[in-house]
DNA sequence: AATCATTTAAGAATGATTCTAATATAAAAA
DNA sequence: TTTTTATATTAGAATCATTCTTAAATGATT
């Protein structure tokens, strides 16, 4: 979290307590929420806080490259983990699971000629937990 | 295309003018088209044809497997292509160009015990023509 | 030909995100 | 410290893609 910060200030973003408050709750967070989920939450303790806050701050980390952003179905969810890793989201509990496999295109940043800078893998399916419960129901 | 057709009979699905322009629309592009881009074009030859229509036939066709979808910023495409492979959205000239990787996760469909029924893998970031004309330009 | 189910059209409704303009805050200069 | 300037925030309006709704049309079935 500090070396965030800390590097946040080198690139000269101004840290103002909106942005330091969507960078804590996202850093504390393993479920994926969405800028408006984040916004309902940070809002009990920041009552004026604005939703366009929230998006502008989600996307100036992004282009830091302090969070990753993710789109599931027509929502985009944010994630605090910077290290490039896959999800899957499970049809059945609708959880954004994370997903770490080894992926050639991640590591070198090339595939076929192309220079790829971001990547954004969504495995749509079924969780391991989703698919015992069906097992043990049968 | 007229395998596709043939296995679309065989699941029942009724086959109406509507929907065979669409399939063959798609069919004969490249472009990874939107809904909004299909309708466009077809309105021309069928200019009764509805763009609520396009999305329940592009919604049908991905059920039926005969297509992919992808999202790219909050936009679907559509891909005909059923193959499952991957995408790249050059930031430059904006196109979305067809890659072919060898993906174990694909080729599974299981993902560290989660079972994997779809893959949405979009790698943002430069292609190699834009790359040239960059480095030409230097 | 009559009945029933499915599909379509057109536009309204929705939901997520972005834009706008005024205000507030922070940084820089005097 | 005050003034100036630039940047960030707020609140709500606007936008855009997509989905929903309802009535009419078409296709399949009896």
């Amino acid at each position: 979290m500090d070396t965030k910060i800390e590097r946040l200030k080198q690139k000269g973003v101004v840290l103002t307590i909106q942005r330091l408050a969507v960078l804590e709750f996202l850093y504390h967070s393993s479920s994926h929420p969405t800028a408006e989920a984040i916004h309902t939450k940070l809002k009990k303790k920041y009552p004026m806080l604005s939703l366009a806050t929230v998006y502008n701050t989600l996307e100036m980390l992004k282009q830091a490259g302090e969070i990753q952003e993710l789109t599931i179905g027509n929502t985009k969810h944010f994630d605090p983990i910077s290290k490039s890793h896959h999800h899957l989201y499970c049809r059945l509990c609708k959880r954004i699971i994370d997903v770490e496999i080894s992926c050639p295109v991640c590591k070198s940043g090339r595939v076929q000629g192309h220079k790829v800078e971001e990547v954004q893998a969504v495995f749509y399916g079924i969780c391991s937990d989703c698919l015992q419960r069906e097992n043990g129901a049968k």
